[in-house]
RNA sequence: GCCGACGUAGCUCAGGGGUAGAGCGUUUCCUUGGUAAGGAAGAGGUCACGGGUUCAAAUCCCGUCGUUGGCUCCA
């Protein structure tokens, strides 16, 4: 007998050589039936795998993260049984679960494969799952393994066999198909009842853009019909907050061919928005302690050889601007940091005069890969909110928290709940990748550890994410498409000042080198932006939004009333348009409402005697007939109670 | 940069070897209206650009540019 733990603490005996399934029954058959995938002693297990001593048994479902990990990673074995059979002399890879679904990546050789090429893949996978095949694993020696990926001429399964150690090869059987496999899936192919064929993209083999390209097949899967329905759905409505489509249609920015790719051009009212996030982010920098300055967008070379920027992107980013003068070489700057560094190193300094902090809404232009650019979250030329903070390494605690407390009262402020917080250090198996001494490293990375922690963030440490002169620590938020974008960062640097050779004098009269920290809160206006968008599908905050109300007359006859109107409220400081368009209340209702106007102001006969308007929140809800300084009250206690103080 | 897809009116999109369609928007006129589309008429397109095939190309082929989903990259 053996003694198996379970998640609540209870401890059961079965006979050896039982499996989580035998387990599950022994609970309730309920269980039995919804069991898909299991654990032991923290390893993933088959559900049929034989237990052979006591340990930790955790049994998953479909609800279950790892349960719709081994889901979805055991439809990825059907779909690539489906491909070999619609695409002969195909070779396979490998087709892990992912976040939302698998893929597979295919070497197709001559095959192409399309859209619509789907239809037939999702048709012959889900013939093959209604087959409820059994996912059967055995051990394979690495002899034998290597011998039949040889046969098939599968260079890319003989690449991952000779990696493994013999002895801990497994292959995975069900119907016709046998895969390379370490296991983890579910009972069998019956339970898959819906298959998507997402999309194919090119992808590099192990990520190497020197390695050949192979097809990447991305699919989801789903228990039931229902639920596919429902995610396709879902995928829908996260369309419709793509920050693309809404910035159009909300007039906030555009790009222009012939400016050039990823250069965005900021509309009257994106712009107008935009301003209002600087004022909002100055304010607070001001109570904080921050001295704003301001540089040019060029600077000379050398200054980017200096910093070491020029060496390790020159060649790949914006070439240099050449002048009449032989050997003078500008470049757009690519980052801020040089420039502050100048303003700092413009006069000395005591160590009483720290921290310094200088900060810039300052723009800045990257030749990033053309592959890469997408709306306003990666683009050629941005303004970053960017500051450098030169301090004591005695401060570097201090104001690394402080710089913390900053950007969570900017994303607090903006309604940011779910985002997530990354500690980047550098890899230390690729030093090549980074400037500087180790040691200062080792600090850099420490101190920010150290402040994330003191301050409670809930944080993930990322090996080989660090910039190539610092660690630092981002807020990252996903877009609409479940994509991860790096909002705020925070970075300790200690080798610019040493190449800059900063110093300040301590109170021991010698000279010593400062710490800086770069950092910039909303990241880039355009990024910050378009993640707001998508965020709030459009529906800013009304301190935020260009046009806080509208006001409808209801014919032409209320248009000087609503001027009146208009007037008031402007000296109300409320933000607000007129729609004298010859046109029904319902149909300037409706266009407010697609405009995601907060309020809509209707005013007619009624309201011009008794002096009032009459108040349409967006949505429909109706706040009633009431006077412009009742609404001005409203508006601001609104603003009053989403923007906190700093 | 690489692989795939896409590019038709201001916008959203249909069509597809015989030189263009819808809805919305826009313009003019009628209508003067009460909480998500009042009515009528008109204007508007080198079908991204450049080559090729063809009697004939927006349509097929090639290239370029741009957009897009991934990959690689992201100071």
């Amino acid at each position: 007998m053996i003694k198996i733990t379970l998640p609540d603490g209870s401890v059961k005996e079965f006979e050896q050589g039982s499996s989580p399934m035998d387990v599950a029954r022994s609970i309730s058959e309920g269980l039995a039936r919804n069991v898909i995938s299991a654990s032991f002693n923290d390893t993933v297990v088959e559900t049929v795998t034989p237990l052979m001593e006591d340990g930790n048994l955790v049994l998953y479902t479909w609800n279950d993260a790892a349960g719709k990990k081994a889901f979805w990673h055991s439809t990825s074995h059907v779909v690539a049984q489906a491909l070999e059979e619609l695409y002969p002399g195909i070779k396979l890879t490998i087709g892990p679960a992912i976040e939302n679904g698998f893929y597979y990546d295919v070497d197709f050789g001559e095959h192409t494969v399309s859209e619509k090429d789907f239809p037939a893949i999702e048709k012959k996978a889900l013939e093959i799952a209604r087959g409820k095949h059994d996912y059967k694993m055995r051990e394979v020696s690495k002899a034998d393994a290597l011998a039949y990926y040889n046969n098939q001429g599968n260079e890319y399964k003989v690449e991952l066999i000779e990696n493994l150690e013999d002895g801990e090869i497994t292959f995975c059987d069900h119907d016709t198909f046998t895969d390379l496999c370490r296991g983890g899936h579910i009972p069998n192919t019956g339970i898959i009842k819906a298959i998507k064929i997402l999309n194919v993209a090119g992808a590099y083999w192990r990520g190497d853009e020197n390695n050949p390209q192979l097809t990447r097949v991305y699919g989801i899967s789903f228990p039931k019909q229902k639920e596919l329905t429902e995610y396709l759905q879902l995928l829908e409505e996260a369309k419709k907050r793509d920050h693309r489509k809404l910035g159009k249609e909300l007039e906030l920015f555009t790009f222009s061919q012939r400016v050039g790719q990823g250069l965005p051009l900021w509309l009257p009212k994106g712009a107008e928005l935009r301003e209002r996030l600087e004022q909002f982010l100055k304010k607070a920098q001001k109570k904080a302690g921050y001295e704003m300055v301001v540089t040019p967008h060029v600077g000379q070379k050398e200054l980017y050889i200096t910093s070491g920027h020029y060496e390790k992107y020159g060649e790949d980013s914006f070439q240099p601007i050449r002048t009449p003068k032989a050997d003078e070489e500008f470049l757009l700057k690519p980052m801020n940091c040089p420039h502050h560094i100048e303003i700092f190193d413009s006069r000395p300094y005591s160590y009483k005069d720290l921290p310094k902090r200088y900060a810039e809404f300052g723009t800045v232009y990257r030749y990033e890969q053309s592959g890469e650019l997408h709306g306003l979250t990666r683009v050629r030329g941005f303004t970053q909110d960017d500051a450098h903070i030169f301090c004591t390494p005695d401060q570097l605690n201090e104001e690394f928290k402080n710089v913390i407390d900053l950007s969570l009262y900017v994303l607090g402020s903006l309604g940011f709940e779910n985002f997530t917080a990354q500690v980047s250090v550098r890899d230390p198996e690729k030093p090549e990748k980074y400037i500087g001494d180790p040691d200062n490293w080792d600090k850099a990375e420490q101190a920010i550890i150290d402040a994330a922690t003191e301050k409670g963030l809930d944080f993930v440490v990322e090996k080989g994410e660090a910039a190539f002169y610092g660690p630092k620590l981002d807020f990252m938020v996903k877009d609409a498409l479940g994509r991860s974008w790096q909002l705020g960062t925070i970075q300790v640097d200690y080798n610019l000042p040493e190449r800059f050779g900063l110093t300040y004098k301590g109170s021991d009269n010698e000279l010593h080198q400062p710490v800086m920290i770069h950092r910039a809160p909303f990241g880039s206006m355009e990024r910050f932006v378009a993640l707001l968008l998508e965020h709030t599908g459009g529906n800013f905050p009304l301190w935020l939004i260009p046009d806080q109300a509208i006001i409808l007359p209801v014919s032409e006859k209320h248009e000087k009333y609503a001027e009146k109107v208009l007037k008031s409220l402007e000296n109300h400081e409320i933000r607000a348009l007129v729609d004298k368009r010859n046109e029904t209340v319902g149909k300037k209702i409706r266009e407010a409402e697609l405009k995601k106007i907060p309020f809509m102001l209707i005013v007619g006969e009624e309201e011009e005697e008794k002096g009032t308007i009459a108040v349409r929140r967006h949505g429909g809800e109706d706040l009633g007939k009431i006077s412009i300084e009742e609404f001005a009250g409203l508006v601001e206690n609104e603003i009053n109670s989403t923007l906190k103080s700093f």
